[in-house]
DNA sequence: AATTAAAGACTACGCCTGTAATCTATAATT
DNA sequence: AATTATAGATTACAGGCGTAGTCTTTAATT
């Protein structure tokens, strides 16, 4: 699997928002969250490539840039990842972490309750 | 909050099992899922101390550990960190991620529902 | 055509991490 | 008492990471 710093998803994750995207594109979407020079980015975005994250063609002298890898896929195999670390690969231990510590809403019960019914639904 | 590194963590966990414990008590117990020399381990454990997760009382020659910090707090802090930053902060999406890639088994469901059940019982 | 500006490439640098090896002090053994 | 073994302290070292600065090339502007 290829593994991000948290930095490096950050500026994945502005690239996921709207794709092909040049890097100033990129770096103007990030502006808004990060005080990060252009320069950082641009490492960033060399280091993505590098890591087969991210892949690019040439436009005149910017590059267009395209994700490799889709955000659903990354996020599940570092949800995997986390939940086996922490919690021996059980997910309902880590849900009830955030119940016993009333980090619960109402809403993220009624969205759970409609994970679950749609599971059920798959398995007839 | 106290950031451990992945190394640390285990040995922390190693800890957890069972404290107040020794340095070989420790190795002893990580000597079955790691391949770590016991200088390594003493290292994390040095890191440990001076980050605030452990602290210890001498026994003769020998250290005894505790864990500063409780397993629950710790993880949960991470889950919640974990969810933010892939999920913005709900937590739905992730259990719906390992629905969707067929990651979850009747155990998880049923788990899941009862902590739902426990949840409701609670908001009277 | 000459100059400037901007994109990407390359270099930098200190801190953290994984992974120990060596040093030092002291308890245990001979 | 002298020697040895062992616990912890200190030192090491390469690679990743956050965070840019400088160099080089080429497109744009004067």
């Amino acid at each position: 699997m290829i593994e991000l710093s948290k930095a490096e998803f950050d500026v994945l994750d502005a690239l996921w928002i709207n794709y092909p995207a040049t890097a100033s594109q990129i770096i103007e979407r990030l502006s808004d969250d990060k005080q990060w020079h252009e320069k950082t980015i641009k490492t960033l975005l060399g280091r993505l490539v590098k890591k087969g994250a991210l892949s690019f063609e040439k436009e005149g002298r910017q590059y267009i840039y395209m994700p490799c890898i889709e955000r659903a896929d990354y996020t599940l195999k570092e949800s995997q990842n986390f939940i086996e670390r922490f919690f021996s690969g059980r997910i309902a231990p880590l849900v009830s972490g955030f119940a016993k510590s009333e980090q619960l809403s109402q809403q993220d019960i009624n969205e759970l309750k409609k994970v679950i019914d749609d599971w059920e639904k798959n398995q007839n």
